[in-house]
DNA sequence: CGACGCACCTGGGTGC
DNA sequence: TGCACCCAGGTGCGTC
């Protein structure tokens, strides 16, 4: 699914459609996505105002003008849709290829806007979610109590990795999938971060601290190249996987800038290095990398 | 508390 | 052509 980067580019495609408009009529398609619905949700956002489109992590929240916000998760395959009153249609970050995952038979919610504007969220593995929480109670709902730093925020830095991994047995890759630690960064940006910094995804992540707890070169390294990778990747919005381009523009092209994920048995790419990109599972996910220049 | 495996879903690709 | 099997951007829960 997308990770900020991806859900970053389809905040910036909503926004215009959705923050300043009001919800005329919301349709649920089936009970539940992930999980149910929570009570009475098309009533409590019909006939209400979005007065901003913000993101959290990986996470989604329009804020509406009844106090309440709707938190939207996009899971593995959702997407939105925009249907403008002009007859045009705008997928902002759509991320796959036409047909199958886009059938309409996954459209599962369809919110109609006072503007003419519709917005339809459609999910083919229905791994994504929805609710509805007070707006002054976000930070302290289920979703993100115990949700860790925003990657892009003034709080990553070296130190910070440094204390977040400290005393930490578990690989460095599953300590960076672990939203409670750093939110937002998924199997790619991890594969891209660890490649770009030069660490091996197998190193216990307790290695990027000092005995004292100070942070090493590693974590540095580390915290740089998570910032950078993830800017560069929101600048070209996004990632578009299975290699299609959208004619209207809505699809990413960071992809066209992995250099290990999805790359398998090609050369690595860092300058000077002779080495090719293995894949391995850890914790049941692949994991891309380079043997020779990314070290323990 | 940390670490790990599995569960939740559908669809695309591959190889026999 | 059919079918079995593996893979996919995430997260939550139960179990040691």
């Amino acid at each position: 699914m997308p990770e900020l980067p991806e859900v970053e580019t389809v905040r910036r495609g909503l926004e215009p459609a959705m923050v300043g408009a009001r919800f005329s009529r919301v349709t649920l398609r089936r009970p539940n996505l992930r999980f149910p619905f929570p009570e009475r949700f098309a009533e409590r956002l019909e006939g209400r105002t979005v007065t901003a489109l913000a993101r959290r992590a990986k996470y989604l929240t329009a804020h509406l003008d009844s106090g309440e916000s709707l938190i939207m998760h996009l899971g593995m395959s959702g997407r939105f849709d925009v249907a403008l009153p002009d007859g045009s249609n705008v997928s902002p970050g759509d991320f796959y290829l036409e047909g199958a995952l886009g059938n309409a038979r996954h459209d599962h919610v369809v919110m109609a806007l006072n503007s003419g504007a519709t917005i339809t969220y459609n999910d083919a593995r229905r791994f994504g979610f929805m609710d509805l929480v007070p707006t002054d109670a976000l930070a302290a709902c289920r979703h993100f109590a115990a949700m860790g730093i925003e990657p892009l925020g003034d709080e990553l830095t070296g130190a910070t990795i440094a204390r977040l991994f400290r005393h930490r047995i578990t690989p460095l890759k599953a300590a960076l999938l672990d939203q409670r630690l750093i939110a937002g960064l998924g199997n790619i940006y991890v594969c891209e971060a660890l490649h770009r910094a030069r660490l091996h995804p197998q190193a216990p992540a307790g290695t990027l601290a000092g005995p004292d707890g100070s942070p090493t070169r590693g974590a540095n390294a580390l915290a740089k190249a998570i910032k950078t990778v993830l800017t560069e990747a929101v600048a070209a919005g996004g990632s578009t996987l299975r290699d299609y381009a959208h004619p209207d523009g809505g699809a990413g092209a960071f992809q066209h800038s992995f250099r290990v994920y999805d790359r398998a048995g090609l050369v690595c790419t860092a300058k000077g290095c002779r080495g090719h990109v293995s894949r391995i599972v850890q914790s049941g996910r692949s994991t891309f990398f380079c043997e020779v220049c990314q070290r323990p």
